[in-house]
DNA sequence: TCACCTTCCACATTTGAATAGC
DNA sequence: AGCTATTCAAATGTGGAAGGTG
């Protein structure tokens, strides 16, 4: 938190998550884009004139002279610091309210965008060099007889809060401190479905490299559409990822070549009569659900967050083509059964039995 | 020098949302 | 009108190539 004279206080809301990264944070920067931070800057605001108008900015401020560079597992300040620039000030995009707004809501930076290129016109980019120590800086200026009249505000700095920009995270720590907390990088954690030992990973591959074929004891299914694909499937993982060991045949489809249930709950016993299939649109990580807790049924699936059993999809509705491939013999629920909100977004569906139907593709 | 470091881009894998289709 | 299916957009860290540096 920081306070001052005038009696207005600026404090960090995500405080204990930018804490967890003190060895110390690093934040990737990029050149043609910008990169969004992450952590994120969010701060609650309060001690203003609920009345009165505010505008408040962030700027960056170079925190010394020095360059530094990552060398056996550390940092160290290896030169002269790249010239100081003009410190450009970004306006918070609430642009100018009173001061009962600004304290009722957070105060969130999620727009600002670090770059490398100092010609960057985008509105929420700010222009920081590489290798420098930053810190974040809230600027809250009040407006007097419509901004005519007004100073340049005052600055808030939070001590802990500052980081290294670098163009690759250089220390491993800091790296799987981002992949752990930051959703968008789940694909990088152990459940994850990026693998790092994929030869070409981060290079354009061949198509046979992106599709290789298949063990010859695993039968294409009798349904494919003219792409060769699983209908309606929407974005497949890689099938480099796929384990082709669970493939089965056609007439292995039976619900109790699935695995047994451990748990000894009871699935609800409301269910569609039309046989609905869940799509396949997003495939979500593994760990996002326990096939070990499929009923009995198969029909259904154990959230092992609220211990509530869900029809076969985990986080959305999607259910449409009954018997629209023959490879899954599995019903799952109709939507309309379904309390759909409390998965979050509709498009994800998927149910354990499918994603296990994909190592049929 | 030259071993190491940094930067940049395309990429695969995500989440999220908008739009097209029926 | 209400779903379903498809398409679009954005956000992550990574590998490799090329350039930089003490």
């Amino acid at each position: 938190m920081m306070s001052s004279s005038s009696g207005i206080e600026v404090t960090l809301n995500n405080a204990d998550l930018w804490n967890k990264f003190n060895n110390p944070m690093e934040m990737l920067v990029t050149r043609k884009t910008g990169r969004k931070m992450f952590p994120i800057l969010e701060y609650s605001v309060s001690g203003l004139n609920p009345t009165a108008m505010y505008e408040i900015y962030l700027h960056m401020e170079r925190m010394d002279d020095h360059k530094y560079r990552y060398r056996n597992n550390e940092w160290d300040n290896y030169a002269k610091g790249d010239p100081i620039t003009p410190i450009q000030k970004v306006k918070h995009n609430s642009e100018a309210q009173t001061g009962m707004l600004w304290m009722n809501g957070p105060l969130s930076f999620e727009q600002i965008r670090l770059t490398t290129n100092p010609e960057s016109e985008e509105k929420d980019n700010i222009f920081i060099q590489s290798l420098h120590k930053w810190r974040p800086v809230v600027t809250v200026r009040k407006l007097e007889n419509g901004g005519e009249n007004s100073d340049f505000g005052e600055e808030f700095r939070i001590p802990t809060v500052w980081f290294i920009a670098v163009t690759k995270y250089q220390n491993p720590a800091n790296k799987c401190l981002k992949v752990e907390n930051n959703k968008m990088a789940s694909g990088f954690r152990p459940t994850g479905n990026h693998k790092n030992n994929l030869p070409t990973r981060g290079t354009k591959r061949t198509a046979s490299e992106t599709f290789p074929t298949p063990p010859s004891s695993t039968s294409p299914p009798a349904k494919m559409n003219t792409n060769g694909h699983f209908p309606n499937a929407h974005h497949f993982p890689n099938p480099i990822n796929f384990d082709f060991s669970m493939t089965r045949t056609a007439n292995q489809y039976a619900p109790d070549t699935f695995p047994v249930p451990s748990s000894t709950a009871s699935p609800p016993s409301k269910m569609n009569s039309i046989g609905h299939f869940p799509i396949a649109h997003h495939y979500p990580n593994q760990e996002n659900f326990d096939v070990t807790m499929m009923g009995n049924s198969h029909r259904y699936w154990m959230n092992p967050d609220q211990m509530t059993w869900n029809y076969g999809c985990n986080m959305g509705q999607q259910m449409a083509q009954p018997v629209m491939n023959p490879w899954n013999m599995q019903n799952f629920g109709h939507p309309n059964n379904i309390n759909y909100e409390q998965y979050g977004n509709t498009n994800n569906t998927i149910g354990p039995e499918f994603y296990y139907g994909l190592n049929n593709f």
